[in-house]
DNA sequence: TACTCGTGGAA
DNA sequence: TTTCCAAGAGT
C-alpha cells in the first residue's frame, strides 16, 4: 500500500504547525541548528532555546566564534550535551572550510561533527527543498502502519529505510513538502502511544485495514535513568554551568557524594567528550572559560 | 547490531 | 510512583 500526496500534502496545509524554524527568512544555518536541537528532544523544550540561539549565534561564524562553555550554557538543560559541542564544531569546519555556507548535498553533510543520516536529509530539505527521503522515528512508524500494517516501526536500517520512503516521494516539486507531512502526520496524528486514527486525513491506511494489530512485545527494557552515570555527568556538567569561574574537586563531590568510584567515572567521560576540562591547579571548568576568580588573587 | 549519551512532561 | 518517550549520532 501506498500514501496519496495529495491527500497527505492537503492536510499538511491544513495542520502544518507553526514553528518559528518554518518561517520565512530562516537561513540554512539556524535550520540545522533546529535539527541539532530536536535531536532525541521534544519540541516544546526546542522553542525557547532555538529562539535565543539564532539571534545570539545568526551565522556558523558567529557561532565558531564563542568559546564551548558559552555554547554549553546556551545549550542549557535540553539534554544530550555532546549536541552542543558538536553543533560547535560544526560551525567550526562550515566557517573555515565552506565559506559559512551550510552544504546543500547530503553525502557532505553526512561528513560534518554532529550531522548523521537523518539531519543530512532533513537539512537538504527542509533548507533546500531537496527531494531525498527524510527518514526519522516519525516516518518510520507512520510507514509501518499507513503502508506496512505493523503497528510499530522495526529495528532502524538506513538502506532499507530510506528505500521505503524514496517509494513514497512524489515528483520532485512536492518531494520536499511531503516528507515534512509525514513527519508531522507522526508527531501530532500517528504518534507512538495512543495515535489519534480518528483525526488521520489518510484514505488509505494498511494498519486499520488489518484491524489495528498489536505490535510484537519484544521490547527492551525500559531504560532507567535514576543512578545511572547519564544521571551523574548531568550533575556533574551542572555544578559547571552553573559557576562562572572553575569549581574544585570538593564542590563537584557534592554534586554525586554517594558513589566515588561513579563519580570518576563521569567526570573521565566528561574530559574524553571535551565537554569538561582540567586545569592545572586540579579546578575544573567548561571548556574556553575564564579562569580568573575572586579566590585566586588572594 | 546494540549500546551509550540528558531531561522532563505526560499517562 | 513508575513508565514511556521525544525531528539521532557515534562507536
Amino acid at each position: 500500500m501506498s500514501i496519496d500526496a495529495g491527500n497527505l500534502l492537503g492536510w499538511f496545509d491544513l495542520a502544518e504547525r507553526d514553528l518559528p524554524w518554518r518561517a520565512d527568512g530562516v537561513t540554512p544555518w539556524q535550520i540545522l541548528v533546529s535539527e541539532f536541537m530536536l535531536q532525541q528532544t521534544p519540541v516544546a523544550r526546542v522553542l525557547p532555546i532555538w529562539s535565543d540561539w539564532v539571534v545570539r549565534w545568526p551565522t556558523p561564524s558567529a557561532t565558531a566564534a564563542a568559546t564551548p562553555a558559552e555554547v554549553l550554557r546556551a545549550w542549557g538543560k535540553l539534554g544530550y550535551p555532546r549536541r552542543a559541542k558538536r553543533l560547535h564544531e560544526c560551525a567550526t569546519v562550515i566557517a573555515r572550510d565552506f565559506a559559512d555556507v551550510v552544504p546543500d548535498d547530503v553525502e557532505v553533510l553526512e561528513q560534518l561533527p554532529g550531522i548523521g543520516s537523518y539531519t543530512a536529509r532533513a537539512v537538504a530539505c527542509f533548507a533546500y527543498r531537496k527531494p531525498v527521503p527524510v527518514v526519522d522515528t516519525n516516518v518510520r512508524r507512520v510507514v509501518a502502519r499507513a503502508v506496512q500494517g505493523r503497528a510499530d516501526a522495526g529495528t532502524p536500517s538506513a538502506k532499507r529505510d530510506h528505500a521505503d520512503v524514496a517509494a513514497l516521494l512524489p515528483d520532485a516539486a512536492r518531494a520536499a513538502r511531503f516528507s515534512a507531512a509525514l513527519m508531522e502526520l507522526g508527531a501530532t496524528v500517528c504518534t507512538a502511544r495512543a495515535p489519534r486514527c480518528a483525526a488521520c486525513p489518510l484514505r488509505s491506511c494498511a494498519w486499520r485495514d488489518r484491524g489495528f494489530p498489536p505490535g510484537s512485545a519484544a521490547k527492551r527494557p525500559a531504560q532507567r535513568y535514576a543512578g545511572t552515570d547519564r544521571q551523574v555527568r548531568g550533575r556533574l556538567l551542572d555544578v559547571l554551568r552553573d559557576n562562572a569561574f572553575p569549581v574544585t574537586r570538593a564542590e563537584l563531590d557534592v554534586a554525586w557524594p554517594i558513589d566515588e568510584v561513579q563519580r570518576e567515572r563521569a567526570l573521565a567521560s566528561l574530559l574524553d567528550d571535551g565537554l569538561v576540562e582540567r586545569l592545572a591547579d586540579d579546578r575544573f571548568a567548561l571548556p574556553g572559560q575564564d579562569r580568573n576568580d575572586s579566590t585566586a588573587s588572594r
